[in-house]
RNA sequence: GGCUACGUAGCUCAGUUGGUUAGAGCAUCGCACUCAUAAUGCGGGGGUCACUAGUUCGAUUCUAGUCGUAGCUACCA
């Protein structure tokens, strides 16, 4: 059995359902859908499926702050992520649902599976709660002030001023995100999945081709820093599935997402009568592949493999990994408009021109992959209607008006045509090997073959001399020929053009039948295949995506506003409070603006007795002649731990009043202080 | 800080298992053509292949370092 006769079960990452899909998910599943449309193509059997990720604290917080159950959220995303993907022409067999009775089923067996082979290990741990929630806290819902650099509001594993790195429970005056209340320390047992066990598996596992070269040898430093065990419980309240013989533990939601492609499966195989657990048997030789972003990459090639191997299941064939979209170079940016939804998208363009433009750029590698909006305009344009389509417009005319639509009986010039078959198998290895750039390279070099070759004969000069007639059908059926050839090699990343291609041909376009010559058939008039389009249209999805972002931020605004109301009202310190904030007065030695930084300004300070000392403070924006300020005295927090900063450290802080930008006062002492008297 | 990847024409990208004048598309300039969705064809200009050192008869391609960009780095996954 050659390799395109087995089997193939495709998976896309599933979307997480808080959220709605943007052109970082769709580049995943067209990279999919253009491979399963080709595989299809060769005749192959394929089950190509995604569903939504619907469980996890993040869900069903958000969906407690909208005031809905989780259920009515994540049944409002789903009805929006299928109209997204159907946007763009992704073929699944089926899109479904991890909160469903078949996920449910497949992740309790497995679950039963693991601990009945001695996978499944319990242990109690210590983590911060929240009383008032009544909940445990995921790290990241905990902020508090960084115990290395005394920075405020970090979260709750690192710190974003220094750099540090700890564990929730060091931070000081920690604070839940959710509640606000003080976090307190609480057992709970925990299940946990006996990675460590699997490590021999993985290794060869790893080895045996399923990943690009980067990938496996990131898996190399997992290796080296050692496999731990992965902790796959979590307490209630928890939306997700219940833990089989618990009452109050839930399936940590990494464990039943990748479940979710079987549950997808297991969905669409049930209704043809065959058992998903057939498929996953290690004699089954179909092969699982899955299509994932290089975040996920962990799960998908420890947790993954290990459970399915731990339940004697068989483990992905392929994982192929992909890189992000950049958007001008630069990371999708909410606030420049360049954070894209699909659904945005789809308001101003066509599915196929996003379709070709990334597949134009892809080459089975994980670099990132850069969405220029100038680019795209121009290669669409160029590609798909000045040089692709423009053969068929350019000759069609000619078949219509002065044969009736016949074509010739015979290709005039097989050996020319010959050309355009000979691509045939390096095309079909660049899309099984996902280089849809190199195929399109390919295919564009032909594509200008093509209009010189029209261009050389010069259909429209011989149109004109009467007995000349048949050479001049015979050049245009060489043209369309061209052009079947051409769009059937593309009709993967094309399929909306293909179709209309093949209708105004009036033939199919098959993979099998790019070697058979159309001719002596009827073809229909041409009418325009495929719309060209402008940057205006680009400038104004831009507007319509910060629009976008501006409605959904707008009920961040006024959660802000209700933070800043608690500001104004802190909580009352006692005098001994007050009494560990030294302050003291300070005498401006030297200060400048800090090159590199938007905000800083370089003090240094003489705090008396010959101390000297370098603040940085960002209030650069206040004030720009910083050298007026050398000889003037300012308030300074004395015993602030000192933070590292980028460009060196700050040993302390100094005090300035003002609501921010252009009005930030400094604060100071009347005249008669002296350096390094205190504030009193 | 450590690790990894990347850095080739104005833009987006190929390519080189080390070897004569480094490629494509777009953009730009000139010419031709007028069948075609102002599309096409021919020709020109444009690159010290990030920088520096090393290995080599020879490096853009190998090695090391530097700079820049991105990602990873947490008992997080």
């Amino acid at each position: 059995m050659t390799s395109t006769e087995k089997p193939l079960f495709v998976t896309c990452a599933l979307p997480y359902a808080n959220g709605s899909i943007h052109l970082g998910h769709i580049l995943e599943h067209i990279q999919a859908d253009i491979y399963v449309r080709f595989q299809r193509m060769l005749g192959r059997k394929v089950y190509f499926v995604c569903a939504d990720d619907q469980h996890g604290s993040p869900i069903m917080l958000k969906a407690q702050k909208m005031g809905i159950t989780p259920e009515a959220m994540i049944a409002e995303v789903e009805k929006e992520h299928h109209a997204d993907f159907a946007g763009f022409n992704i073929t699944y067999d089926n899109y479904y649902r991890t909160n469903s009775p078949e996920n449910q089923e497949i992740c309790c067996s497995m679950f039963n599976k693991l601990k009945e082979k001695g996978y499944i290990k319990t242990r109690t741990i210590s983590q911060l709660f929240d009383p008032e929630k009544n909940m445990f806290l995921p790290d990241r819902f905990v902020k508090g002030t960084c115990p290395k650099c005394g920075a405020a509001d970090q979260y709750g594993d690192n710190c974003e001023v220094c750099g540090a790195t700890y564990s929730p429970t060091e931070l000081k005056d920690a604070y839940s995100t959710i509640s606000g209340a003080k976090p307190v320390l609480r057992e709970s047992e925990h299940y946990f999945f006996d990675l460590p066990q699997f490590e021999e598996f993985l290794k060869t596992w790893t080895k045996s081709g399923v990943l690009q070269a980067e990938m496996s040898n990131k898996l190399q430093e997992w290796f080296e820093q050692g496999l731990q065990e992965w902790d796959i419980s979590r307490d209630a309240p928890y939306f997700g599935f219940k833990i089989p013989g618990t009452d109050d533990k839930y399936f940590y939601v990494w464990l039943d997402a990748p479940v979710g492609y079987l549950a997808s499966l297991k969905n669409l195989l049930d209704k043809q009568g065959i058992s998903v657990y057939d498929i996953i048997d290690k004699k089954n030789d179909t092969e699982i592949v899955h299509f994932i972003g290089k975040d996920i990459l962990y799960f998908h090639s420890l947790f993954w493999p290990a459970t399915m191997e731990g339940c004697g299941y068989k483990s992905p064939s392929k994982i192929f990994v992909h890189g992000y979209v950049t958007v001008n170079g630069a990371k999708m940016s909410k606030s420049k408009g360049t954070f894209i939804k699909a659904s945005t998208y789809l308001k101003h363009f066509n599915a196929e021109c996003l379709r070709y433009y990334y597949a134009s750029k892809m080459n089975g590698k994980i670099d990132d992959l850069d969405f220029n909006l100038e680019d795209f305009v121009a290669k669409v344009n160029s590609d798909i209607v000045n040089k692709i389509v423009n053969l068929a417009s350019r000759t069609a005319g000619f078949v219509t008006k002065k044969f009736n639509g016949r074509l010739a009986d015979t290709i005039a010039d097989p050996e020319f045509l010959a050309k355009f078959t000979a691509i045939k198998d390096s095309v079909r290895d660049a899309y099984l090997n996902r280089e849809y750039s190199h195929a399109i390279r390919e295919i564009m070099s032909l594509a200008d073959l093509a209009n010189k070759y029209v261009d050389d004969n010069a259909p429209w000069v011989i149109a004109k001399d009467e007995s000349k007639q048949k050479e001049l059908l015979d050049i245009c059926t060489m043209s369309l020929n061209m052009y079947r050839i051409l769009i059937t090699y593309l009709s993967p990343i094309l399929p909306e053009l293909t179709e209309k291609s093949a209708d105004f041909l009036a033939t199919d376009l098959s993979w099998d039948s790019i070697e058979t010559p159309l001719t002596g058939s009827e073809i229909k008039p041409f009418k325009a295949l495929f719309t060209r389009i402008d940057s205006k249209t680009v400038a104004q999805m831009i507007e319509d995506s910060k629009e976008d972002i501006k409605a959904e931020q707008a009920p961040k605004a006024e959660k802000k506003q209700a933070k800043k109301d608690d500001d104004e009202a802190p909580a009352q310190i006692t005098i001994d409070e007050f009494a560990k904030v030294d302050m003291r007065a300070a005498k401006v030695l030297a200060c400048e603006a800090v090159p590199e930084s938007k905000k800083l300004l370089r003090f240094e300070l003489d705090l008396g007795n010959g101390e000297k000392r370098q603040i940085f403070s960002g209030i650069k924006s206040a004030y720009q002649n910083p050298e007026e300020l050398v000889g003037r005295f300012v308030i300074v927090v004395y015993n602030l731990a000192p933070r590292k900063m980028k460009f060196g450290v700050s040993e302390g802080m100094i005090l300035s009043a003002g609501s921010g930008d252009k009005d930030i006062f400094l604060l100071s002492a009347d005249s008669g202080v002296k350096p390094g008297d205190r504030v009193m």
